[in-house]
DNA sequence: CTGGGGATGGGGCCC
DNA sequence: AGGGCCCCATCCCCA
């Protein structure tokens, strides 16, 4: 890049004056990759097959005519990964932010020549003439896949904010069914590794890592404004963000980013895809929802899933004491790959930042000392059987007590054994908060006995754990912020729920219309829409809800004052 | 216009 | 950590 010129005009002289600084354009290329280090002002997202780049508009647009087109209106864009990968990208992006190409983990000639496919695909010409020159010079002629029929897929890029039905990383455009291994739809998987994004991160050769997810915003907060990315473009129903993190949350370790091309055939091997776990195939079938039938209607319910570490260092399945490099984003396939979002190489943030409520805007640059020890861990997925009746046995609730029954005739003969005086109680104290929850826990029922109680109110648990976690209710700190907005929460959990709904992901699908949810619980509720299934009854009316949240509002209807 | 029901989203909290 | 279930809030539709 050439200096910039300044021109100054005095007074009414006409006479422009020019002043040469030199170094400008490099302290301010400079100051712009410090920027999309910290993620600061970063105001889109580049989605590469499993991995998220940020970066700013101003500068890809600068740099290509092809991004130009795709960020006038898009936040988020996701690129063609036939054409580039994420090793590759990384390298692109930061050819772009340095003017210099580093290349050192592939083969040069293949690298090149992955760079070659990937320039000419996001017309950035110059890099694309240094590659040819490059692979000119090591006398290997470029044959890269823009040379092959997919040559049609060339400028293909998706929109995240599109509906799940167009969106895919490596689909048809047409829509139609996938059968591509490469299909990042199979290999999803369980809720709540979406956190991957911020939750996990292996750092090693590749150093570079997890920007903080703070660029995905919620535009209802005040850090939007510092952040600058509107995600309030969600998508209905599926969004390929949701495609991005599940991805990420299991395919690609750092290893397997670096030769990400091999990566995405390796998805066939995923003990996922073999367990037929969760989410998977869904956007198979979401492409044509006309041919969703109910059959796989019972596989939501009730699945247990359980991550087995097996290799590797203790501290990356160990809690924020001892992972103080990287975030690791959950187990994925049997090879230990593992996803992330990319900010730059000096940026990425540990599972401790995320912890402490440490954006990596504020500090970035953990050495990559801090990092290393982690690459070996090897994760297995193991699916234990999962039951084929949906909704559990015990729909049938009796509002007084709280407890179940398979059917209504149970539930009546249970209902009669309740006195007209316990019920009469019961329902004069059951919708205050208090006694709901008191309702709500084994407190009120006859059970064990719970030796640990709160100190702070009356409940007790039956294990020091429980209590432990309960107490923090009454903090007045709640150690869980939000990465993204801020927003503080007392459990981890709560949390990471909380962040799928900014970054839009909903894992589980309903098999009969396709809708999306962040949980399980809203799919199996959501599911009595099309059984027509009402398991909740007002003893009050007889009137039937499909929830029992209905039931509850409806029971309001009864006793609020008129 | 209003109230009731259906359906969904998000947070709290316990297991 | 993840699942499950509770709550409140909200939107939409319909009578």
């Amino acid at each position: 890049m050439g200096s910039f010129t300044y021109m100054f005009r005095w007074g009414t002289s006409k006479k422009p004056v020019e002043m040469d600084l030199p170094n400008h354009a490099k302290q301010l290329l400079l100051q712009l990759n410090q920027q999309r280090a910290k993620g600061f002002l970063c105001d889109v997202i580049i989605v590469v097959e499993n991995a998220l780049f940020r970066a700013h508009k101003n500068i890809l647009a600068a740099s290509s005519m092809y991004f130009k087109s795709l960020v006038l209106h898009d936040n988020l864009i996701n690129l063609d990964t036939d054409m580039v990968n994420p090793a590759v990208f990384r390298q692109i992006l930061d050819f772009i932010y340095t003017g210099k190409l580093l290349t050192s983990d592939q083969p040069g000639e293949q690298n090149f020549s992955a760079l070659l496919t990937a320039a000419s695909y996001l017309q950035l010409h110059d890099l694309a003439a240094l590659c040819r020159k490059k692979l000119k010079r090591t006398g290997k002629p470029f044959i890269g896949k823009l040379g092959v029929p997919s040559i049609g897929r060339v400028g293909r890029s998706h929109r995240l904010s599109a509906p799940f039905g167009h969106m895919r990383f490596s689909g048809s455009p047409d829509g139609t069914k996938l059968s591509n291994s490469k299909d990042l739809s199979k290999v999803t998987g369980p809720e709540d590794e979406v956190f991957a994004a911020s939750k996990q991160e292996n750092c090693h050769t590749l150093n570079r890592g997890t920007s903080s997810n703070s660029s995905l915003n919620n535009s209802t907060n005040g850090s939007d404004q510092e952040l600058g990315l509107d995600l309030s473009k969600k998508s209905p129903s599926h969004s390929v963000q949701d495609d991005a993190l599940q991805a990420d949350s299991r395919a690609g370790s750092p290893q397997s980013v670096s030769a990400s091309v091999a990566n995405s055939a390796s998805y066939d091997d995923l003990d996922l895809k073999k367990n037929n776990c969760e989410p998977m195939e869904l956007e198979a079938v979401e492409e044509n929802n006309s041919d969703i039938g109910p059959k796989k209607l019972h596989r939501h319910a009730s699945r247990k899933k359980e991550w087995t570490r097996i290799e590797g260092d203790k501290s990356a399945e160990d809690g924020a004491e001892t992972m103080t490099n990287g975030v690791i984003v959950g187990p994925l396939s049997k090879e230990g790959k593992l996803g992330k979002i990319y900010g730059s190489e000096q940026n990425f943030q540990c599972k401790d930042d995320i912890e402490n409520g440490k954006d990596n805007s504020e500090e970035s640059g953990h050495s990559e000392s801090e990092c290393s020890g982690h690459q070996n861990a090897n994760y297995v997925y193991r699916q234990e059987g999962f039951e084929t009746v949906p909704f559990g046995d015990n729909l049938y609730v009796c509002i007084p007590c709280g407890k179940g029954f398979p059917n209504s005739e149970q539930l009546n003969a249970h209902v009669e054994t309740h006195t007209e005086e316990e019920l009469y109680i019961k329902e004069e104290n059951s919708y205050s908060k208090e006694e709901a929850e008191d309702l709500s826990t084994p407190n009120a029922t006859f059970s064990e006995p719970r030796p640990f109680k709160c100190s702070v109110c009356e409940k007790s648990y039956k294990d020091p754990a429980t209590l432990r976690q309960h107490e923090k209710t009454h903090w007045l700190t709640r150690p869980f912020p939000c990465n993204i907005c801020g927003k503080m929460f007392t459990q981890r959990g709560t949390m990471t729920r909380h962040m799928r709904s900014h970054l839009g992901l909903k894992p589980f699908a309903c098999e009969e219309c396709g809708m999306r949810f962040t949980r399980q619980y809203r799919l199996t509720e959501h599911m009595r829409v099309h059984s027509g299934e009402k398991p909740y009854e007002c003893q009050l009316c007889g009137g039937k809800f499909t929830q029992q949240r209905n039931l509850i509002s409806h029971l309001r209807m009864h006793t609020s004052p008129t």
